[in-house]
DNA sequence: ACCTGAACACCGTTCAAGT
DNA sequence: ACCTGAACACCGTTCAAGT
């Protein structure tokens, strides 16, 4: 991370940027002040440098958002399983999990499919199963994700989720709306496939 | 719709401005030119009238979006069905068709998990099964929208869906992705859901 | 209550120029 | 190639004032 500095450049001089440097400090607005937060010029302001000067190391801001998803979308960490069903869900809670640590680009990522070249690694790790049976559950995964995240109202506000109101949950007790009925939808979804595909 | 007119108006007259009005332009506007093409400011134009006034029928640029997705769930339309399976697979399939038909205002949904009347009143109609059954099967159906909509870069440009550029397809014909894949997971979770659930 | 007028505090992006 | 400087064409929202 380049030291923030004032105004000591004069037109010829170089401040030291690098692509990564821009996409660290990206990543460090989204999450500390989530997406209102995040603007080419507060990134430009936060390194020392002028707005424009962003745009010798990224396309615009879209291929910015697209790069810091498709990083995320690299540390999902898929446990070591015995068969290819333990394999499958272990991916999924590990996406699952991957997208809640960071919410707001989790939402950006449903926005956008993910055409990063980590999340065709990610599609391709579950192809012990069939690509629509993956895809099927993939599209599950993100959105009970979407979902989770819309309703405590994240990818609007700041980062570590506000202590959520008090809505019309007519049943379920104050958790996270979430693990349970996530690893219970995924089992529905593997016996569903299991009943028509022979492993 | 008011006449788009030029600068008639002196301080106290009215422009017969309802809020309906500015729900329909703004919606008109979504629908041609994607998220993009829709700010207040243009609204305002589209209205000939001043972008402040909007603020006098709606309280901020969020609040219209959130009626917008909520006008939209209310247009979806569940087929009359015999028994639980037949009626939860034609509520998703109606739910899918509407997003699809505006897609920006499906991607607005996935953002904000549709928490307005119109959405409450989806969420029940499937209570013929378990909630949670319900909510796994909405969540697999907006995820998979999700996708379809990001695969297309939808949600970016304007309204029709773009050609679809040749993408890395390794398998499926040049389809929507979708009807057949979307049937398909839909079968296997009512599947895995009728192994654990007897109606 | 509904609108104009004017302003505030921002945006993303481009173009020209320096070294 | 990487940066400053200056500008363009926009944003959402607020505040005061008219009728």
């Amino acid at each position: 991370v380049v030291a923030r500095q004032k105004e000591s450049r004069r037109p010829g001089e170089r401040a030291g940027l690098t692509t990564e440097a821009v996409l660290a400090t990206a990543r460090r607005l989204i999450h500390e002040h989530g997406p209102d937060g995040l603007s080419m010029r507060r990134i430009a302001a936060e390194l020392g440098v002028l707005p424009n000067t962003l745009y010798s190391h990224v396309a615009d801001k879209q291929a910015l958002l697209d790069a810091l998803v498709d990083q995320l979308l690299g540390e999902v960490r898929v446990p070591p399983g015995r068969g290819w069903r333990a394999r499958a869900i272990g991916l999924l809670q590990a996406t699952r999990a991957t997208l809640l640590s960071e919410p707001t680009l989790a939402m950006l990522y449903v926005q956008r499919a993910g055409r990063g070249p980590n999340a065709i690694r990610l599609a391709q790790q579950g192809l012990q199963i069939s690509a629509e049976a993956f895809r099927v559950m993939i599209a599950f995964t993100v959105g009970f994700v979407a979902f989770e995240l819309g309703r405590s109202s994240a990818g609007r506000s700041a980062a570590p989720l506000p202590p959520l109101p008090p809505e019309l949950n007519l049943e379920g007790p104050a958790q996270p709306p979430g693990d349970a009925e996530f690893n219970l939808g995924l089992e529905w979804l593997m016996d569903g496939v299991a009943t028509r595909v022979q492993d």
